[in-house]
DNA sequence: GTGAAAGCGCTAACAC
DNA sequence: GTGTTAGCGCTTTCAC
């Protein structure tokens, strides 16, 4: 028990036979230039020797910041988030700064104290998960000029950072790859449309259907409530329901895909026998299924690491122009579908 | 745009006509009684109406403390970590601290990088998931008085905070559960004895060999390198090859049990038919798999909230004596285990 | 019970 | 290029 971190930059500056503020300067890259290199060396050397490093409380009260960046997620059991925040975390810490983690459980009251507390805590920047396409808290730190970037969803009409998956091209490759196994009556069973996620994805498959040989009417388009199993139960059976017939559901997302295939078993319906199904994410064990789900990948620890280096570089470089990064999924071809039976 | 959160501790003293200081002295509960009734409730009311929020940075620059506690864990992609990570948070917040979280992936070198940051930020408290048995971390924060809590895992021999699974039940039951199928031949694949987890579950099993018909030999009692599916393969390989009969296999972990099913199916083994399994975990779409997996389900979000709970006790109360929770899993039954057969 | 003054550790504006 | 000075927002002696 020697060094505890008790020594400070006065500590060092006397050691050094400087002034605390040179010290300060030689420890700041930006004011390095400053100082002399016999100094700056000198400085370097004591600070490392007596184990010095700078109290980011002390300093961030004086300059504002914090080195502290918000990290929002609606929710951080769905496996879709760990490999974005860790993706986020690892890109932070090669700068020096660290997350703060929130889960706003996708309640609109709780992001609004999150963000409170992330104010008052002077973070310099925030990355949001939670998103929706007209969201009053995006507005918000727009308007308050908290640097800001989206992940996996984006909002409407604004300019703003953004890294999400290329949701457009995932449910075309998932429609194309259903054409090709000879699939004309498809479905479509989508996801909220408040948020971008949900939005795209069912655009892209209204493009499809013009677009492409796609039977199928509007009446086998669908989109659920909600991005879980439940909605992806119900959403199925509201398909059946239509009495119109069709050999492959495109869906949104995989715990929607989940909730289908509980519903085609209660209808004593086979997959991919009777009807094909597609899903997106690619969660943990989808391929342990029984079909394995045949899904889209997306590229969750590059979003992260994508959406903290925006972040770095809307802090570091303020006139930036802002910028919306579609990374491309992978489209991963399982046992949930085949090729058109009948 | 009239209230930026710019509004300090002067302004509210100002507008209330007293000195700054007992601004202060009204907003910490701790204080407030050296404060007249009348001036408290004048200082809250417009303390409010201003929108005033002390600045975290601030008060913990002169207090030490900076309502921010570090949660370290081996890998957040690990389905048992998030929920529990969840649970910290939400306790936290209620406490108005923040979670400052940091993956280790795995490594020694990361945390030690990350106690560093950890302890450079202030962080009042600690709550590690990454805990071995001997672990150099632990006894660092216990010589330097961080307060800490282990969550998940714990060490030997140190008088310190934690909150785990109740191994040893678990595995209890786990086998009990076997030998009331009738399975007499009982193999068990343990993880890495250098965890709490990995070695209470061993020593657990091994009780069992002594006080239950189990009839199996130590050569049956075989410890991965990991918890994770290369090493139940491996494992249950490695059990295989034994030559001696087994009817089931207790499992210490549903990643392992997932590599053990991909080994049985590899040797044309079937589950529950030839060998029966149960895990450790339940973690999410368990309950999916082809078999389902019997497992034990661990409340992880209530080990989250109780470490936090605990977490905040220890910064709260200097004195208070340590205490090591012991949470009860719940034996989930479902197919991967059934009668035993010849 | 309340005000005055000092200072947590650091940095930035200003001198020299 | 370096030292001086002041102060970020808050809490805590110490007076009165």
């Amino acid at each position: 028990m020697k060094k505890k971190s008790k020594v400070n930059i006065k500590d060092v500056a006397a050691r050094a036979k400087v002034h605390p503020s040179s010290v300060s300067r030689v420890l700041n890259p930006k004011t390095r230039g400053m100082v002399s290199e016999e100094v700056a060396a000198r400085v370097m050397r004591i600070a490392e020797e007596m184990g010095y490093s700078r109290s980011p409380l002390a300093s961030g009260l004086r300059t504002g910041k914090s080195y502290t960046v918000g990290v929002v997620v609606p929710d951080l059991v769905n496996p879709l988030f760990p490999p974005i925040v860790r993706g986020i975390e690892r890109v932070l810490s090669d700068h020096n700064y660290i997350a703060i983690l929130a889960d706003s459980d996708n309640n609109r009251l709780h992001e609004d104290a999150i963000l409170k507390s992330m104010k008052v805590r002077a973070v310099d920047g925030l990355i949001l998960a939670t998103a929706h396409r007209k969201d009053k808290i995006v507005d918000q730190c727009i308007e308050e000029g908290i640097p800001l970037v989206l992940v996996n969803r984006t909002v409407d009409g604004r300019d703003v950072d953004s890294v999400t998956t290329d949701d457009a091209k995932g449910i075309q490759w998932a429609a194309e790859h259903l054409l090709e196994l000879g699939h004309r009556n498809i479905a479509y069973l989508g996801g909220p449309t408040d948020t971008s996620t949900g939005n795209d994805r069912y655009q892209a498959f209204l493009r499809m259907m013009k677009a492409s040989e796609i039977k199928s009417s509007r009446a086998l388009v669908h989109n659920a409530k909600a991005f879980n199993e439940q909605a992806g139960y119900d959403g199925m059976m509201h398909l059946l329901e239509k009495g119109e017939a069709f050999s492959a559901v495109v869906v949104a997302n995989d715990l929607l895909a989940l909730g289908c295939l509980d519903a085609l078993q209660e209808r004593g319906l086979e997959c991919p026998g009777d009807i094909s199904i597609t899903g997106f994410n690619d969660m943990p064990f989808m391929d342990r299924l029984q079909p394995a789900l045949t899904t889209l990948r997306i590229p969750h620890t590059q979003i992260g690491r994508e959406a903290a280096r925006l972040l770095m570089a809307q802090i570091n470089e303020p006139g930036r122009a802002r910028v919306a990064l579609k990374l491309d999924p992978e489209l991963i071809v399982r046992g949930s579908t085949a090729a058109a039976g009948k």
